[in-house]
DNA sequence: TTGAAAGCGCTAACAG
DNA sequence: CTGTTAGCGCTTTCAA
């Protein structure tokens, strides 16, 4: 076990060398050429102490901490941050960092959400990574930009800082196309009424991928309501419950996942069975949602892990100065968003 | 904005005062003795050049960081997580501490976790919390005693340190009373078939309430399986078709929110609606699922914010001498939860 | 091959 | 009331 309280000049003592050497052999420098029998002392006494470097004293020395800062919007409200995280987390460990994370909330204050960047800055982390819990356009703090720093999952209001958001095209368009593949031609949409990047891409996604199928796109049945299980379910009812049987939809692209649950349950009020009577698909993947009800829900994946592993890979890139950020913040980078094929979708009745 | 690159030093030159003066100004040193004048020089100087102090410097001096490590088993596996890091974050930006946070997995090697022990002390933080996912004993990594430290959610196998828990017992006692407040005499219990301490805690709570109640608790049905849910449905049916109708409990008590839904569908299956054919409670209070399921589910919320604040709190205290861990250590500290009241719990059918 | 010494930015004991 | 100075533990230049 390391013991704090063992420096870098006891290990030189005990190995009966100076400190430049026991630095020289710990760290490895290719330049500084020691005896391997000088190496084996200092490696043994360092052992034999139980010697841990400092990573602080290192840091004021070497002006490069190895932490990197993650600014977080609302933690706790979406089990989406955990997978940001854990990707971010994972890919700073590879690469020999570590995290110091502040939470944050969407609705603080421009100055509270600065003094938490300034909080990173005073711990000097090496760059910043600031994460949103959906798409959308923030208003950033502007002392973000005295580090090199990264966005995930949402751009700023400027335009001019690195980001990298989910391909919401892409995704609606895969569960639009499930739904086509098992042979629907009446399909309906239940959108967010958010004002949202996603709230229009995935509209627009809807509309394109029926077109191309040779379906009227723009007569298709679409309800927008709050993106919560309520909202869902007054949407499906309303496309769902028409006058005119023929024209109902016999699938329903749901905006989100919990929208998507009101959706189930507006079919099971009017005696529709799912999949058979009627095809849904969702958005999202949260996963204690869609792989908990009955039938399992065919949903959109989010790339949350893969957002926070981007963003952290290219974050140190910049850091150790491998890559110039600037020259990839004119547009933000576009990760997929995969189809996650459950038990909600099947070929509508004859 | 804060400049990176003005340290005291150039704030004392353009104060035209010497570093000592600088350093006690800024921080309100209170045995030093400055006149106003050279106060308002000095932080005039700072202001105007943007001097944020480097806590990297201030640290090795002081031998004090003002960071705490987290390190988190399973950060993206349960939202759970993200209240704890809340909880914690919150309780340490209120007394001037950052969290840095590792990540790691309940099934990783003691090894690896104690890898992950070390980078924090190498980052040489005042302390560390160490959270689980799930209430049980943990295995602990040796060098974490090497710092103040507490645990979360779980209790370590040794036994000698501070740790925080939640009222399993309590909790399990709230929601039994709850179905019994309605009016209902006959309840069964799904339990998990997983060896941890809520297992057991839950269904001596689920007994011993129903004893005092002056029910039968030893005779109650009591089916178990694996917590999700699947098992939830099979161990719900096997207690709700039952050949002597007059025996089947007309309440159920879940282990879980996810069993519970398993619960609802069986339910759904034999016909019986909730609440009017039966109640059911769970446990846990995972939003996503309990509050968007239909009817709302009644159920106990697990004080992972609280678990989080609390230990911070008390780890901060130990941090600054102000408490003696090793004397809370002798009990794990427990903390309470609270039955969150939805719409699956009515009075039985008469 | 190895070592002496400067200095990263700050705090605090001590001196005036 | 204010300033000088010695480190905190490490890396790195320069010299031996």
């Amino acid at each position: 076990m390391s013991n704090r309280n063992i420096g870098i000049k006891d290990v030189a003592v005990a190995a009966g060398v100076s400190v430049t050497t026991v630095s020289h052999v710990l760290n490895e420098v290719s330049y500084a050429r020691v005896s391997p029998g000088t190496k084996d002392r200092v490696r043994s006494a360092a052992e034999q102490l139980g010697y841990g470097p400092n990573r602080l004293a290192r840091a004021l020395r070497t002006q490069r901490t190895g932490m990197l800062g993650l600014v977080s919007e609302d933690i706790a409200t979406t089990p989406h941050a955990g997978r940001i995280i854990l990707g971010a987390d994972e890919a700073a460990k590879a690469r020999g960092y570590n995290l110091m994370i502040i939470n944050t909330s969407a609705s603080a204050s421009l100055e509270s959400r600065e003094a938490d960047v300034e909080a990173l800055l005073e711990r000097r982390v090496d760059g910043i990574l600031y994460a949103t819990m959906y798409h959308r356009n923030v208003e950033l703090p502007a002392n973000l930009g005295s580090v090199p720093s990264v966005l995930v999952d949402s751009v700023a209001a400027g335009g001019d800082i690195t980001a990298v958001i989910p391909d919401e095209e892409g995704g609606a368009r895969a569960a639009v196309a499930a739904l086509l593949e098992a042979g629907h031609t009446r399909v309906g949409f239940i959108n967010n009424t958010d004002d949202v990047p996603a709230t229009h891409q995935r509209l627009r996604a809807f509309r394109a991928t029926l077109s191309d199928a040779g379906l009227d796109g723009g007569a298709a049945p679409v309800e927008s309501a709050v993106s919560e299980v309520q909202g869902g379910y007054e949407a499906a009812l309303r496309i769902l419950a028409r006058e005119d049987r023929a024209d109902v939809p016999t699938a329903l692209f749901c905006y989100n996942d919990r929208m998507a649950i009101g959706a189930y349950r507006a079919a099971a009020e009017l005696g529709l069975r799912i999949p058979e009577d009627l095809s849904v698909a969702g958005f999202d993947n949260q996963e204690l949602i869609a792989a908990n009800i009955h039938p399992g829900l065919t949903t959109v994946a989010l790339p949350h892990y893969e957002m926070g592993a981007w963003a952290t890979e290219h974050l140190i890139d910049a850091v150790e100065g491998k890559t110039d950020l600037s020259l990839m913040a004119l547009h933000p980078t576009i990760l997929g968003c995969p189809l996650v094929r459950r038990d909600s979708i099947a070929a509508p009745r004859a």
